[in-house]
Order: C-alpha cells, then structure tokens, then sequence
DNA sequence: CTGAAAGCGCTAACAA
DNA sequence: TTGTTAGCGCTTTCAG
C-alpha cells in the first residue's frame, strides 16, 4: 500500500503538501495540488486513517449499543443509523448487549480504546451508569428511543412521543366502545414504557373509564410474554376485549393466545401493538399498531452525533418526534 | 486518559516493558509484572488500539458486508457474526450495500482506509468483482451464505446446502401429493437460487413428475414478488396446488396472494418457505420452511476468519452447513 | 530480564 | 506557498 512519501516523492513536494491537498487546505497552489492529485490518482494511494486518527483523535466511526440486532424494531433504528452514517462518511460498530449491564461495560471500554468519535446507545435502562459515566467522561453520546434524565449532562436525546403514542392506541380501543382495556407493557426500567402507560391511564380517565390494576402488567416486549399474560387474562371471570401491548411482538403474542382460547381477533378481541415492524403486517390478521418511525428516529439522533462530534452543536438538545396510529385489522367495534 | 508513559513512570520501568507485559510476553519478570499490574490498574489504563494498529497492523475490528440489516435473514446472519466477533475480541462494522454494487466498492475501500483485519461478505452476486479483486489483494474475506468460483483465491465460504434445501422442500410438497408446485426464486445472480432450483428440479425428477417451466421464476425475494406472482399463476388454467418459495418473505407474499383470491392455505394452496426466519412462526398459517441456521453459519464464517487473520488457518476452506425442514401448518395433502 | 531508540503513517506548528 | 520537524501511543529490534 502506498503511503503519503511515496505520493510526496512522485509529485516531488514534501510530505505536508500532500497533507494539506488531502485535508482540503487553501494553502495549496492550484498548481502543485494538481500535482499532488495526478500522483495520488496514479498511485491508486488512500490515506490511512489508523494513521491520522492517532494525531486528530477522530477515526470517522461511531459505536450503536442495541440490544439485539435480530429483533426488528432494533434493526430498523439499526438501519436508520447506518444510513445517516454513510451519508456523512462514519462507520457505525454494532454491539448486542442483551440488555446486559456488564456487556454494555465490555463494550463502552473496548469502544474507547479504539477511540471511536461517540456513541449512539439505545440500551439503556433509565438512567443507567455505565451510561452516566461515558456521557460525563465527555465522549460524544445520543441516547436514541429511550430517555435520560439529563438534567446537568450535554447529551442529546431522540424518542418518539411515548405518552402520545400509549394515549392514541388507547383512545382508539375506547373510541370503538371498548371499556376494558388491558396494558401489556416492556420493562418498567425502560422508561417509554411508564410513559405508554401514562398514555393509556389518561385515555381511560378522559373517558372516565375505571382503571383496574390487574390489567396493567409489566414484562419484557417479547412474544411469549404476551401470550402468557394474554391468557391468564383472558381466564379471568370479567375479562378484557381489548389489549394495548407496548410493542408489536407483544401484540402477536396475544393474538396467538386468543386464537389458542378459541377467539378470534378482532370479533371478540381487539388488538394494538406499537413500532409498526414489518410484522405487523405480516401477522393475521393485519395489527393496528403505533407507528413509530425508527429510521427516521435512527438517522436524526446520527445526525446530531455527528455534527456534535464536528463541533456544529454543543449538544443537550431533546428531539420527540411524532408518532400515529396505522389503523389495520386487529380491532374493532365491540358489540356487548 | 493514561498513556503507557504514565504506567511506566508509575511502575519505574521502561515504556518497553509496560508493553511487554501488555502483550503478556514471558520476557519479564513475575515481580516487574507484578508492579506493572498494579500501576496499570491504579491508572485505570487501558491501551490505545489506533495506536498499536499502527505497528501490529491489527485493530481486531472485522467488516461485514450485508444488503441490508432490516431484512430478518440478514438480521440473524449479522447476530451470529458479532456474538463469535464478541467472543473472539473483534469488533465488527456493518456496512449495507442494498445489493449495489458502487455502495459495495465503496465500503471495501472506506474499510481498508481503517485497517480492518477482514471481511465477511454476504452481498455478493456470483463471482462479483469488487470482492474478487478484494481477495486477491489478499485481504482476509470469509464469503457466508453465498457462494463464488474459489478456484485460484484463497478465501474461505460458509453455506448451507442449498440444493438439498430445495429438494427436501420439495420432496415433501410431492409426499403430499402435489404434481404441480411453482418454484419462486430470488435473483439469478445469487447462486443460491440456481442450487434450490437445481434440488427443485431432482425431486421433481425423481418423482417423475413432468417440470412446467412457466412455473419456475426468478424475483427479488420481497414479499411484493410473492404475492404478484402467485396471483399470475393462480390465475392459469391449469393452476399449481404448491408453492415453494426460495425465502419466507416471498412465501408470505404467496399466503396473502391466496387469501386475497379467496384461496384458503393449506386447503387450497400449500407453500414453503425458506430461512426459518421468526416471520415463519408469526405468519398464519405458521409457515413450513427449510431452517438455515443463519446464526450458526455467521458465527461458523467469523470463526473462520479470526482463525485466517491469526495465521491460524490458511484459509480455502468450503463449508457446507446442513438444512432441515420445519413442517408447520402452510402444507397439507391435496385431494383431488 | 530490561531499556533506548527507531519507526508505524499522518498532522500541525513553526520556519522559511 | 511550501518544507522541516516534532509528536500521536505503541511495538519491536538491538544492546546491555
């Protein structure tokens, strides 16, 4: 491979003018420069960036923590992220911490080390350490679909608007005359999820609907969770019609236990999940499902990384975007 | 941040030592080892990788080259490639080529700027340039699920038996009873797709089934291709009673194309698919398809690769992973 | 077993 | 405008 000497040496300037028509410098003649870029052309010569970044400190690539890439929502922000990331010439490394505490640690340390320019984490249980720490380090952080309490920290922050999004789910099932709504929550840790739910306890108290305790449940966004809860709800002597669940997974997962009990959704059960994955179309029947726009989500927080990292921001910025409902074919008018 | 100066103050030894110990070379003493621990520790050290990278020429981070990480298929590749990534120490850059081959080149160039250690590739048409050209230049590339023409390169592949995947899919199509099953299948380019149809055309063979061309076709592996498709050939005269479908997205397009014609699957129409993607258990009818071990082959790839850079393996390997088929409810005997 | 010193490829003062 | 040179933080001979 070819070095910066050797470009030095075929277009017969010194070292530092290849630097200099590399980084863009006015201070190249156009003629040298023209020079410079014939040899580097002729060499096929790429700078190394290992190279430069030990002297500029910025090796052009960010670090995203997710929890688990082969879950959906995850590879949509995943790919909202690589996307902004191409676009403004970043490389993004992908951690799977398993919503782990200690792989988390792992994986911040060893990111260090390798002196990425930031991080975009959407992992984080609320305001966690390892979190904290970094960010107070002063490394360049986003917090991307969870929240932060960021009081007296730069750190920027995108989520959707989680209070809304678990308010229309809700507002939709009692607008078709549902009276008893069950809540299937993530991870009280998360906090998106205590905002969903306050979404739904303000649909329900605007109704003046009466909020019953044992239909509110926490678990962990995955399919057999929602099957599990679905169906010892659906056991109970005054059982729910309608299931607001805080994530698609969720949701099908509790359309497959009412099939399992021998009802059909949306005749005697209606359903709502949120992220609107791909799944939710791919599920049958079709779910109607909070639609949270995860690329754009993904590729805003990127942006404001980067141009933290490039000193066009200071940071602390908190962006929420909107969220709607994608009205499908899991709920309908209850008849009772 | 403390460099290796600092430890070696600290300690009272040289900088060279620091390193030695670092690297865990026997060439020091168990007390200076000791005391070097100790002041590392104490300083919280942790050494700069850009830095060492820019003598050992290693910087234990991989690149992995993917269409496209919202794609579940290529979701599970990517999980499995970073969990043996994490295992080995290696960090791992994603890169989406949206099957284009200037975002390919692009990427194989932007990584080698970084010094990556190697690449897996999963994007590539057969016998692609880009990655052709790549392997000569003798860079590490580990090829996973795909296939290329090795003869004069070393390079390594990892795939799954894709020939048998498509004659056991459809061997079981014909133990139903089927005469007249389509075949859908992803770009040509892919050699994958040329191999199960190659194991399509043996179990139709084998059987003696008589093979109608018009119900053999090349798409894109999108639900859309599915779903058109099968809508064209279940409107033929003489209409096929299967489908096997070279992935799950394509798949479902064919349950919801018999669904929107009022077809009612298994009953009317049975499909397979392919991958064994989670989409597989969600759709309804769960969908009976050929199980990959797509987690299993990216790990089984990064192994590879990681054994290749450490001068562990010299690479040229060819790896054939088995397939099973997972018989869910999208299949029945036929009655006519 | 330990240390001095020469790089790795590039950037950024500082001089000229 | 251009060149010289001192690092960036670490590895690796080569001496001792």
């Amino acid at each position: 491979m070819a070095t910066i000497y050797d470009v030095a040496k075929r277009a017969k300037v010194s070292i530092a003018t290849v630097s200099r028509v590399l980084n863009n410098s006015p201070l190249v003649s156009e003629k040298t420069r023209e020079r410079v870029k014939k040899a580097i052309e002729e060499l096929n010569y790429s700078p190394n960036v290992i190279a430069s970044a030990l002297t500029k400190k910025s090796t052009l690539t960010l670090g995203l923590l997710i929890p688990d890439i082969a879950n959906p929502f995850f590879a949509e922000l995943a790919r909202g992220v690589e996307d902004a990331s191409a676009d403004f010439g970043f490389n993004i490394i992908i951690c799977n911490t398993d919503y782990r505490s200690d792989k988390e640690a792992e994986y911040i340390r060893l990111l260090k080390q390798k002196s990425i320019d930031g991080f975009i984490i959407s992992t984080a249980y609320y305001n966690d350490e390892n979190v904290i720490n970094l960010i107070k380090s002063n490394t360049p952080v986003v917090i991307l679909g969870r929240d932060i309490d960021g009081e007296d920290m730069v750190v920027d922050v995108v989520v959707s608007d989680n209070v809304n999004g678990g308010y229309i789910a809700t507002k939709h099932l009692i607008d078709l005359g549902h009276k008893n709504i069950a809540c299937l929550l993530g991870p009280p840790q998360v906090k998106v999820n205590l905002d969903r739910e306050k979404g739904y306890l303000k649909a329900m108290e605007e109704a003046g609907l009466k909020v019953r305790p044992e239909l509110i449940v926490f678990g962990d966004f995955k399919v057999e969770f929602g099957f599990k809860k679905a169906i010892e709800l659906l056991s109970l002597e005054h059982r729910p019609t309608a299931f607001f669940a805080a994530n698609d997974l969720t949701a099908i997962g509790v359309i497959k236990a009412a099939r399992f009990m021998g009802l059909e959704v949306p005749r005697d059960i209606s359903v709502v999940g949120y992220d609107n994955t791909m799944l939710a179309e791919i599920v049958d029947p079709p779910l109607t499902t909070v639609n949270q726009q995860m690329r754009k989500m993904g590729y805003m927080a990127t942006e404001f990384l980067i141009k933290r990292i490039k000193g066009e921001s200071s940071g602390g910025q908190r962006i929420v975007l909107d969220v709607d409902l994608v009205v499908r074919r899991s709920t309908s008018r209850v008849y009772n």
